[in-house]
DNA sequence: TTGATTAACAAACATCTGTTTATTTACAGG
DNA sequence: CCTGTAAATAAACAGATGTTTGTTAATCAA
């Protein structure tokens, strides 16, 4: 369908994006038209609907942007083919911290806003099988489904990082990553 | 504003979640427009636009319902049929997994829409604060922030929710406390 | 460089949105 | 059982949405 290779179509989509980013700071989605954000990308209305239904699946592909850069982040510990511990969950928690505050604005955005599109189910689902790589080394679960465990340990995180972003980002990322790991430490995963 | 001891409103407020509800079972949020809201309710235009702005405040008040619903089976503490713990948050947890099973085709729909994340976080919002006062319970922190903690644990008990949902409901609401005390018994607070 | 492709565009259209009117009807409280 | 209040309604409106059409021009591949 769309065509990445095409420089216009690469030129639109970005347009939009910064568009509606920067629409985004000043009020939510669903105050923000079609038309203004068209208008302030300077791109024909025709244009958007090629590439988007609605307004809610250009901040998805957004959203979809992110994830990239989120798994790119946590997966570059694991390339040095170290073993997964307690401390390698620490540093792919840094890594993750880190991506997050790279990108504070956009991740305020979506935590803040109440009409939001399944982004943070999309990035949920995407720590979740993160997670579900991490849980597997564990041995000897004890009859806990290692897909709860999983989805737990996810959504878990993602819990402080919204606490993180509801207190304006006010620790560091270090910080954050150090009281994940304190709060796993209480916990005894063989 | 709203006169809710008027059975009108109540009677158009109804009518309206209720349609709506139906309508979220065969399409999404985006693809549903008031003008088939207010059809399937067979009440005026005008009268949603006297109580809502747009179609998901009408959205946020049925999760408000729905949200009441929570707290109470949070609060209430001793119902027949149950055996009470020694641990508080394993009673808490059965109350609040009975409540999501009650509510499984709600819960369900929030779950997989794909713009309804506003109000998951309303949810797992509402879930922090209960967290809140059960983490204040634990002896020593020991430098953990406690809204962090309190944050951490209601998105992992979302997520086992999540979970749940996304493998419709297999397990019974028992079970999922208990995978839920499990965990926790791995963790080692105070 | 050239030719085929197709994105971007302007314009026009039916539908939906959000608001406003005036009118009718149901309600709560006395 | 009245009566003032306010909800529900139909109708009409400007603006936004979503789609379609034909035209222009940028891009890719040869």
């Amino acid at each position: 369908m769309d065509n990445y290779h095409d420089r216009r179509v690469r030129k639109s989509k970005i347009a939009l994006k910064n568009a509606l980013m920067s629409l985004l700071q000043q009020k939510n989605l669903q105050q923000i038209t079609v038309m203004e954000i068209v208008q302030t990308a300077d791109v024909n209305r025709g244009t958007f609907y090629k590439h988007y239904q609605y307004k809610e699946e250009l901040l998805e592909e957004m959203v979809d942007d992110i994830i990239v850069d989120l798994i790119d982040s946590y997966r570059n510990p694991y390339q040095k083919g170290e073993n997964i511990s307690v401390d390698n969950l620490n540093v792919s928690a840094i890594k993750i911290f880190d991506h997050v505050e790279n990108h504070a604005d956009f991740y305020t955005i979506i935590a803040k806003s109440n009409a939001l599109v399944g982004l943070q189910n999309q990035i949920c689902r995407q720590l979740t099988d993160l997670m579900k790589e991490v849980v597997q080394q564990y041995q000897e679960p004890e009859g806990i489904d290692l897909n709860l465990l999983a989805s737990y340990q996810a959504y878990a995180i993602w819990g402080l990082i919204i606490e993180w972003i509801n207190q304006n980002f006010k620790y560091s990322a270090a910080y954050m990553s150090n009281q994940l790991l304190t709060i796993l430490q209480l916990t005894r995963y063989s």
